[in-house]
RNA sequence: GGCCUCAUCGUCUAACGGUUAGGACGUCAGGUUUUCAUCCUGAUAAUCGGGGUUCGAUUCCCCGUGAGGUCACCA
């Protein structure tokens, strides 16, 4: 599989932030290519001032590193084919524009915008499909001369077949027709003399050697336009794979109007890495073992493949994500969700670690490594997301007040005597016993619970409700092994005098 | 509107002509548990419509319908 120079590449432009849907497509080539020892490049698609933002090209980085997906050639990294930022491999895509008018494949056009506009809303009105007419494709050569001597501003376009069909080969869908009629004399250099996607795009997959270009549905419409640039360049055809597209819940293209769409945002959240990579595989890709829906990015290396991509457009399921997310929080080892929790935090900035302890700033607390250690164990138990375990912390640093119908609870068998009886049967032997840990805390009160004939819930529950104050909490012991045995004993002293 | 793509439970999907149409999420109902959550059990629910081809269509073909994408000197 080695030596079948496989090379692939992500070209995001450079908007702020990487969208989920890039970071599926980055999944896939990354996937691909380490399956065929091949490379795989990040390019920035720049060609557009307008649109760049500053401080975006970081953002693409950080997200991709988060999710552990490594490059081998990249603006930062550089290599073989650089430079990887479009704007500065423009020079070449002029060359290219001029070639292809010399070569009559590509002619200049000097209409201005405005007649373009016009051009386009007339047509509208009457309800035919938007199209330049073509209008400097037919100018003699002494009319070009004569512009150009004059300077007038102008662009180069593609000579699109006039008739005819222009045949797409895509590795998922098999072979896509389009009519020759349909089709647009592209821009290939704008008068700002810098190239257009579609010219900007093949010139740097050819020359950087790239063999499967996996991208967006979005881009079937364009596709060929691609592949009319590929040829009158006399480029290799690389293979295409346009994969389906990831949609709202109202089914219209995900997009950041209606939701979140920024791999950052789902960092926030509190997702995990595991979890997010696991649910966008899922989202248009099934593996060949078809109730297998957990799988680690090993795994994914070893069984991913173009040929079980989904051909359908796909709704983005938060609920399905949270099930993730919850699965893979509960599967961790509790240090390994820790340094997940640690690194979340240090990403919210919520966190300072010192060698003996942790600070949560949001709280004011500096918490011990071992109790935090503690908190992490009882938060693993019913996190969905890491956002959850900062605000599941407050039952232990202060008792919420409550009503002492709390207490009160049919199903435990437990009322107002038994709730009074509860608290003066724990007080005493919580005082006796000496290490305090959940375990022998279970281990004695259980014992003693057995001992004087009541039901678990008639004692355990009071003192759940007595240590939370809350209808939901952590169990009873969770609470008093965190608390201590003063604190402990405080609070249910207090739900005593709340009884009495 | 033109062109393109797509069409199985509410959602993500499996079934490469023959299955009681499978799994997962969700939802609902039970059970375990000191609450919640977890966990276990069960239930729920789908082949868009019409024609073909075939002994037999979810599957192949055609026509509808529907949804989405795209029609920039943006990518």
């Amino acid at each position: 599989m080695t030596g079948s120079n496989v090379r692939l590449r992500l070209a995001p432009s450079p908007t702020g932030f990487l969208h989920v849907a890039t970071l599926r497509l980055a999944l896939y080539n990354y996937l691909f290519v380490q399956q065929h020892g091949g490379q795989f490049i990040l390019r920035i698609e720049d060609t557009d001032q307008a649109r760049t933002v500053e401080g975006a090209i970081e953002a693409i980085y950080a997200a991709l590193e988060w999710a552990g997906i490594p490059l081998d050639e990249s603006p930062k990294i550089g290599g073989p084919y650089a430079p990887y930022m479009q704007s500065e491999r423009t020079p070449r895509h002029q060359e290219v524009a001029r070639r292809l008018v010399t070569e009559g494949t590509a002619y200049r056009c000097f209409c201005t915008k405005e007649r373009l506009t016009e051009l386009r809303e007339s047509q509208e009105k009457r309800g035919l499909p938007p199209q330049y007419d073509r209008k400097c494709r037919h100018m003699t050569e002494t009319e070009v001369a004569e512009e150009l001597q004059k300077g007038t501003p102008h662009t180069i376009r593609i000579k699109m077949p006039l008739e005819g069909e222009i045949i797409g080969e895509d590795l998922l869908r098999g072979k896509i027709v389009f009519p020759a009629k349909d089709q647009d004399d592209a821009i290939l250099l704008k008068t700002d003399g810098f190239a257009t996607y579609h010219l900007a795009a093949m010139v740097d997959d050819a020359d950087m050697k790239i063999t499967h270009v996996v991208r967006g549905e979005e881009w079937i419409p364009s596709y060929p336009k691609h592949i009319e640039i590929i040829k009158a360049c006399g480029f290799p055809m690389p293979k295409f794979v346009h994969t389906t597209l990831i949609l709202n819940e109202d089914r219209t293209k995900l997009s950041k109007r209606k939701g979140p769409v920024a791999v950052s945002n789902f960092i926030e959240a509190g997702y995990l890495r595991e979890a997010l990579i696991n649910f966008l595989m899922m989202v248009g890709w099934t593996g060949p073992e078809t109730n297998k829906e957990l799988y680690t990015m090993d795994e994914l290396l070893k069984v991913f493949s173009f040929d079980r991509l989904t051909t359908a457009p796909a709704v983005f399921k938060y609920e399905k994500l949270d099930w993730f997310n919850g699965n893979y929080i509960r599967s961790k080892s509790p240090e390994a969700l820790e340094a997940d929790l640690v690194e979340y935090l240090t990403y919210m900035k919520n966190i300072v670690v010192t060698e003996d302890a942790f600070t949560i700033p949001s709280i004011h607390q500096t918490i011990p490594r071992a109790t935090f250690r503690k908190m992490v164990t009882h938060a693993q138990q019913k996190m969905v997301k890491m956002s959850e375990f900062v605000p599941s912390l407050d039952v232990y640093f202060s008792l919420a007040e409550y009503n002492t119908s709390l207490f009160f609870n049919e199903k435990m068998k437990v009322d107002a005597a038994m709730a009074k009886t509860a608290m003066a049967f724990l007080l005493p032997i919580l005082e006796e016993i000496q290490e305090w840990s959940i375990d022998s805390l279970k281990e004695t009160i259980m014992a003693k619970i057995a001992e004087a004939g009541y039901k678990n819930g008639q004692i355990l529950w009071p003192m759940r409700v007595a240590l939370s104050g809350l209808p939901m909490s952590p169990g009873a012991f969770e609470m008093a092994d965190v608390l201590g045995k003063e604190e402990t004993m405080q609070r249910l002293q207090t739900g005593l005098e709340k009884l009495s």
